[in-house]
DNA sequence: CGCGCGGTTGAGCGGGTTCAAATAAAGTGG
DNA sequence: CCACTTTATTTGAACCCGCTCAACCGCGCG
């Protein structure tokens, strides 16, 4: 992490976790802000059926945790071994007053980690597996991979079943993609938790637009009959004061 | 909406579209915060095949727009025929320096609005059709239900096709499920745009366990081996600043 | 009326799931 | 380091839910 967001002298606390060990549980009382330093937090919601849901992970450098009273919202796992920082609410409110600017900052970047992002959904609604685990394996690239010698190395900090339950798929079709991927040359596997990005460009295509929706269905199904014009300035558009 | 938490007095501006009108687009300039005032509100993204996700639809007093500088990162359009109000960046700035408690809460109730909710991702992630459904019919209920007799009455909307692209399924889907539904005597359909939730529990119950997924689903693939302890007091587990 | 649009219903297909078994990797205790 | 256990991953085969494609209904409207 270049510029980590808050430095190690904001912080109260600093905690480690071996992997699949919570951080924090849904309905913990908190408030606090938290910074991954090392490893990956997975955030997550179990259901009634005990199935879990991965809203997301946390990178070294991430913030996560609502930053607001109540309790929290779902449960933080280290996805492997990891460290965070912590930052109670009490340390909050004090850069809310001292640095103002920058709490703001920090509570927008704990909002985000900890919400799912809209791209997330919308792969999780509608794309294909093979797409779906594209641009996951995409994004790990662009967030953890390191350029060697023209390709991207990237180490996997967690396991094929928590893929799976971050996409909405079963880890055997996680694994089934992950050997047509590298079947396709586009990854190679080097071992289980590290994989090459041979060939980013054929990845990003596969993330973006997918080898499998047919193109009729781009046209016929997805543009809506009735397109809105874009680009309305809604000034304009006013009706006035009630 | 009994206690909104803007008040007319606060607002700049207000907006009315009629169904599939824009309030804004995916990287319109702003950073002003709306008010549903009437009808009904969806936040949606395009992918680059032209399909439509809908991240979640916005009720009279639901709150959206990221209120923060920078360009807004979904369409916001009218389900239906709909008035929203509209508080500008420079208002929202003004409200944080005379009633910063207020003013935090709006921009909580802002990204609540806009982000999509954790519940959802669960629900369009794992859930079959059914229980889908009956997730979004029993929150309508909630959300916008009177009771009338014992039953719960409910306008719906939105059409099909909208409901189909915030749960990622097919319009198709959907209406076979909500006939489905009244097969089952749990909702009755009054016209396209109306509803009456007949027995509540019976909703309620599918939405949460659903009546599909088998028993031994819930221990083999849902419970993992490695179950953490859960209510771990982390302050006790700390390892020390660094 | 003819047309467009939203909604319903039916038939058939296929991608991703379930179930099952084999293999590889990672601990663990000696 | 090995023997042994446990966990993680891969691979195969069969099944099924939701999707695609298509026809039809009903309503509103120029």
């Amino acid at each position: 992490m270049a510029n980590p967001l808050l430095q190690t002298s904001d912080m109260d606390l600093f905690m480690s976790r071996p992997r699949n060990r919570p951080f924090f549980n849904e309905g913990d009382p908190s408030g606090a802000i938290y910074q991954v330093e090392s490893g990956c937090v997975r955030l997550q919601k179990m259901t009634e059926g005990g199935r879990r849901c991965v809203l997301s992970f946390c990178y070294p450098g991430d913030v996560f945790g609502l930053g607001t009273h109540g309790p929290e919202q779902v449960d933080a796992e280290a996805a492997c071994a990891s460290r965070v920082a912590r930052l109670g609410h009490l340390g909050l409110q004090r850069m809310l007053q001292s640095e103002p600017t920058r709490a703001m900052k920090v509570i927008d970047a704990a909002y985000g980690g900890q919400e799912p992002g809209s791209e997330h959904v919308v792969m999780i609604s509608f794309a294909p597996a093979e797409q779906k685990l594209a641009w996951f394996l995409a994004g790990l690239g662009q967030r953890l991979g390191q350029s060697v010698a023209g390709e991207l190395l990237v180490d996997l900090p967690m396991m094929r079943a928590d893929i799976a339950d971050y996409l909405g798929m079963t880890f055997e079709t996680v694994s089934r993609e992950m050997t047509k991927l590298r079947d396709l040359q586009i990854i190679d596997l080097l071992g289980l938790r590290k994989f090459k990005i041979q060939r980013a460009a054929a990845l990003q295509s596969l993330a973006l637009r997918g080898s499998i929706w047919p193109s009729k269905y781009k046209t016929q199904r997805g543009a809506f009959a009735f397109a809105p014009p874009r680009r309305l300035n809604c000034a304009h558009q006013a009706d006035g004061l009630a």
